[in-house]
RNA sequence: GGCCCGUUCGUCUAAGGGCUAGGACACCACCCUUUCACGGUGGUGAUACGGGUUCGAAUCCCGUACGGGCUACCA
């Protein structure tokens, strides 16, 4: 019998959350749902320097876009909070007590400046606070007892620091990495307590996925370095057979690399989920939703992006990734965000989303761009008529906008120089002809091709004419249709009006 | 510098000792279409390097190179 899975992300609210996050929240999400588990979302605002007002509410609005819904939250509650690591201050310092008490930490009350200096010193080979340089340092370990205890009394500054063993050897197995080990000589003491009081993370994620009941921890490999802490910790406190199972995924590189929230804009490509404010600079950080994409096409290219199923299909939808998600599957190696890919995927799911489906978000820009966007059922229709055009949401804009409203441009180039009296003789008959037509695609085709028997022009050659004269460029669905959406009246008025400038 | 992780077409990846190393994006060509797309067909293009182990290595082992991460009273 195993124990109830349990999965928990957990951001610190210092600014937007990237793709690497929305990966890891992905993976943590599949995983839970997967294996009829439970998904936590827990804030890590440990350091209140870094504190950016409106962070955490920003995460939960991501999440709420992507449609990755946590089970227990500081937003949806549960029986194992607060969620919030501030408001369990009070939990931590017992624990890191009770390893002073054991011997396995210590109170340390080197000032910045003496930690500085032992960094920079020539004397220490190491440069780390660790076995090597602990006893030259000021805590108690070095201090006498009495020393110790009047420091602690005067209420000057301290810290907990844990000790690392010397010459020990960590090895836990990794699921997606296997074996995976450090010697402990190697590590330093890293601080468990800080000087506010607060935990540090190394003491909190061990604290609260115990308390929580973490089955499985998931995090990106920037972690993996810091595991042996982790690991010693749980020995230390909880017992190792009670530990989570770890898995380190992949990072996310960008163009040059690492993928950085501060290069956001450099990379031609979004690196947040949705636009993100800095309250302090006022400075946005373009999103993939406002930049036109659908959430199930960038959480379908995040899945892929350092997993596959192992078959050949690229387009899933969040059900299927549910049924078919591994651990055992994520790729070891990180894997350079492509957007021409996050296009394609994004195309994909637009041309496999209804027009129903669509209708809402085509509207509001039409709106937001005060563009008239006629009733549903007509918007459905040209919906269908161009999603296979549309990459991104935003193409919409120009795809639809000339069912609304006559083109104010005209690529008169493209048929000026084939252009003559006889076509323009044309297109007056036509115009005559089709008043008292119905309007449907079919009709209109049949006239127009009569017509141009009559006048022995090819038809062919007056296709162009007509959609420039209705679009005012070459792109857009079947000229016919277009007619059709347009009516008689409006189309009649398009023509009229562009034969004058060829 | 030290430690850890990684390395298959430009990019994401499949192939976990045995067939011409497969697919997708991108790119190119052709077909469809007298718009732009969609779609279809085909093409260019990869096992980082060097040693082993083996009848046989992309796959296992070692080394080198390269890339990334960590090395805070940040997460």
């Amino acid at each position: 019998m195993s124990k109830k899975v349990r999965v928990r992300f957990a951001p610190s609210p210092t600014g937007g959350l990237h793709l690497g996050g929305v990966r890891t929240v992905l993976y943590n999400y599949l995983f839970a749902k997967k294996n009829e588990g439970e998904f936590i979302v827990r804030i890590e605002d440990t350091d209140q320097s870094r504190y950016v007002s409106g962070a955490e509410a920003y995460i939960f609005d991501t999440l709420k876009w992507c449609g990755l819904t946590p089970d227990e939250s500081v937003q949806q509650g549960g029986n194992f909070g607060p969620y919030r690591q501030s408001e369990r201050k009070e939990m931590y310092r017992q624990y890191a007590e009770k390893l002073v008490a054991a011997g396995k930490a210590y109170y340390a009350f080197d000032t910045p400046e003496e930690l500085e200096q032992m960094r920079h010193s020539d004397s220490t080979t190491s440069h780390q606070y660790d076995h090597s340089t602990r006893m030259k340092m000021r805590n108690s370990l070095s201090l006498t007892d009495a020393e110790t205890k009047q420091l602690l009394a005067s209420g000057s500054g301290y810290v907990i620091r844990i000790k690392m063993p010397k010459g020990e050897t960590i090895a836990f197995t990794d699921m997606i990495r296997g074996e995976v080990k450090f010697d402990t000589s190697l590590v330093d003491d890293k601080v468990l307590l800080k000087a506010d009081g607060m935990p540090t993370y190394h003491l909190a994620v061990v604290v609260d996925d115990y308390l929580m009941k973490i089955s499985h921890a998931f995090r990106g490999e920037e972690w993996l370095s810091s595991a042996p802490v982790h690991i010693l910790l749980w020995e230390y406190l909880f017992g190792l057979k009670n530990m989570p199972q770890w898995a380190h995924f992949p990072l996310i590189l960008g163009p040059n690399g690492k993928l950085s929230k501060r290069d956001g804009a450099k990379y031609g490509f979004p690196v947040f989920s949705m636009n993100w404010t800095d309250p302090k600079t006022h400075e946005t950080t373009a999103g993939f939703k406002e930049k036109g994409f659908l959430p199930e096409a960038l959480i379908n290219y995040l899945a892929l992006l350092g997993w596959n199923d192992g078959t050949e299909q690229e387009i899933f939808s969040i059900d299927e990734l549910i049924e078919k998600f591994s651990i055992e599957r994520v790729h070891s190696a990180g894997a350079k965000f492509d957007f021409e890919k996050a296009k394609w995927f994004n195309h994909e799911w637009i041309k496999r989303s209804s027009a129903q489906k669509l209708l809402p978000q085509v509207k509001a820009m039409l709106i937001a761009e005060k563009i008239s966007h006629g009733t549903d059922a007509q918007l459905e229709k040209i919906i269908d008529l161009v999603k296979d055009r549309c990459t991104l949401l935003t193409d919409f804009v120009q795809q639809t906008t000339f069912f609304f409203k006559s083109p104010d441009t005209w690529d008169t180039e493209a048929v000026k120089a084939k252009w003559n009296d006889e076509k323009k003789n044309f297109f007056e008959s036509f115009a005559e002809k089709i008043k008292n037509s119905p309007a449907d695609a079919a009709t209109l085709e049949n006239i127009f091709k009569e017509t141009a028997a009559e006048k022995n022009i090819k038809p062919g050659e007056l296709q162009l004419p007509f959609r420039i004269m209705l679009v005012g460029g070459k792109f857009g669905p079947p000229v016919f249709h277009i007619a059709e959406q347009l009516g008689i009246e409006e189309t009649i008025l398009r023509i009229n009006t562009a034969i004058k400038l060829f």
